[in-house]
Parts: C-alpha cells; structure tokens; sequence
DNA sequence: GGGAATTCGTACTGTTTTGGTCCGGTTTCA
DNA sequence: TGAAACCGGACCAAAACAGTACGAATTCCC
C-alpha cells in the first residue's frame, strides 16, 4: 500500500490544527491535548517541523510553535518532503551512477521520474489552507479533483 | 520518504519489458534473466500479478506468463494498486466509523481524499505504454509531466 | 500413461522501518 | 533561581519488507 507514515499524517493534522488561527503560538502539550495525539510523539514532530523551517520554534516559559508561513504558501509537497525526505519513489533516482544493477538493462531509471513527477505535481497543487477548510458549504473538496484526472473507485 | 515497495518496483520493470512485444508468452526465469532480478522474487511477483488479473498465466511445459491487456490499456494505478492494495494513503479512509480516536476532533478524514485522489488520478494518467517508452527521440519524457505542474526539485 | 516443465500457494526467516518512549540538556522569562 | 518550554539523541518493541524454500497442481510431449 502506497502509504504515508503516520508521522506525516500526525504532522498534518498538527499543522491543520494550527492553521486554524494562523498566527497563534501554541505549545506541544496543547497541541496533544487539543489533537488527541500521544504527546510524546506529537513533540517529536514538532520539533522536525521546526529544524525544516516548516515551523517556527520560541523556547522559554511562554514559548512555543508557531507556522513559518501562510497556509495558503505551504504546500502538502513540502509537508511531506519535510517530515520523510524527499519525494522520490523509488530508490534508482538520486543512486550514484553505477551503483545499480540494472543500469545496463533497464530502461526505466528516468520513466520512474514520470511517476515522481506526477505525484509530486499533484501534491504541489495542493496547500495547508486547503486541508484546513473543515468541509466547505456546497460541495466536497474531493469532488474537485475527481473530475480533474478521472479517479476510480479503491478497489 | 513517500516509496513504493521493491515488490512493485522489480513489478513494473518487468511489466515494461514483457510490453516490449506484448503478445509474446514469457516464461519466469527467462524474466529474471532478462531482467537481472533475483528469480524466486520475480516468480513470486508474477504469481501475484497473474492472481490480480493483470497477467494471464498458462501452466504446463510451454506455459508461462502474459499481459492480459494491451499497454495502453494498463494504468500504472492499477498495478500498483495490485501490488501493494488500494492506494490509500493514510488508515483513516476505508476505516469502520468510530475507530478513529481523533474522529470527533479531526476535520481532515474526508480532507485526506484530497490528497488520496490528487495521487489517484496522477496515477491513472500514467500508462505501461508510457513506461515502457525507451527514452523516446526528442524530448526526455519526464519533461512532459514537469510543465505540467511546475515540478520543483527534491530537497 | 509417465515424466519434464512450468505455474501455484503458502510458510518461513532475517533485516529494515516505523511508532512510540524517555531522558538529560538548553533557553527564556518571571 | 527555578519553572516552562524546546532540543537532540538514544532506545526498544512491533510491524512490514525482501527474499527463500518447498511441496503441490497443470499441461505438454513422447
């Protein structure tokens, strides 16, 4: 299963959350209580969030973290980037020239890009300030997208 | 770092080479041959395809494997989809209601499909026949798509 | 009818990744 | 000075993955 770690998930719906009053600083055990996340895990993302400028981190007594940019700016791209490395599938594409195998005889290494690409595309067209619109009036965000490629039931 | 397994990796290397002439009727370890994949893996990666209807399978002396559909029929959504499950991205989709602890406080679970489906149709725009395009004349391939959605390089 | 070639099904195992915890250190503020 | 918060790791159990093995079931050919 294509699946995004439960890190990245956890970190989503952090930031979703945060999103919600963009410019407040909220600190990592207000966020697990309000989340319902496992503190401890929710601190550990928050801290990645922040050494990947994702997030803005004050320390001290009224400290806490605070979104690096505008919802509407931050990309689902770059979440994901942040929190599991680079989006790259499949593990022929930044390999040392050499190092695989197949190199003589597979004529995929760049076809992979297309695959890469197109995920990466469509997780670029994608914001914060979209994931946060807690399901808008007249239709379903996911409708938007159906249409737009054809989508097909999960079988 | 959002990856496919090797399973279905090696799966659509192999795939793209039996599209090289896709009537023709291979055999397992002549898959492996060609392709410099260990052979217990290429066997077990046909059997699942030829069980997920995407391979005909023919028993016996001169039997062997075959695509069930033509190239250009064949999404790279399906095969995947075949290899590792519906494609999915977080547990929270086909769950059963009320599973979810976070389900009174998270506003994403119909937000995520956002996301399940910006991947879903990027995918099912994809073709084995696309694939299996050896690098074609002119342009690279990957060009193609990284116009399409502005690309961005990995980090 | 028998034997060889081939797929089929499934169980098994070692390694890697993931999910989650814990703890000692550092910074800031009152 | 001390409490509140972040910071940076190490650490561990459980799950997933990559790969192997082996005994069927089928089909063809002689």
């Amino acid at each position: 299963m294509i699946r995004i770690t439960k890190t990245t998930d956890y970190g989503i719906v952090l930031l979703t959350h945060m999103a919600e009053i963009p410019e407040q600083r909220y600190n990592a055990s207000e966020l697990a209580e309000d989340t319902q996340l496992p503190s401890a895990m929710v601190s550990k993302i928050l801290k990645i969030l922040s050494r990947e400028g994702i997030l803005d981190s004050q320390r001290g007594v009224n400290g806490g973290y605070s979104l690096a940019q505008k919802p509407q700016d931050l990309t689902v791209s770059e979440i994901i980037a942040a929190l599991e490395g680079p989006i790259a599938i499949t593990e022929c594409i930044d390999d040392t020239p050499g190092e695989c195998v197949q190199e003589a005889v597979c004529p995929l290494r760049s076809n992979w890009q297309l695959i890469n690409n197109a995920i990466r595309s469509a997780l670029d067209g994608l914001r914060l300030s979209d994931m946060a619109r807690p399901l808008p009036p007249a239709a379903s965000p996911a409708e938007r997208l159906v249409t737009l490629g054809g989508g097909g039931l999960q079988s």
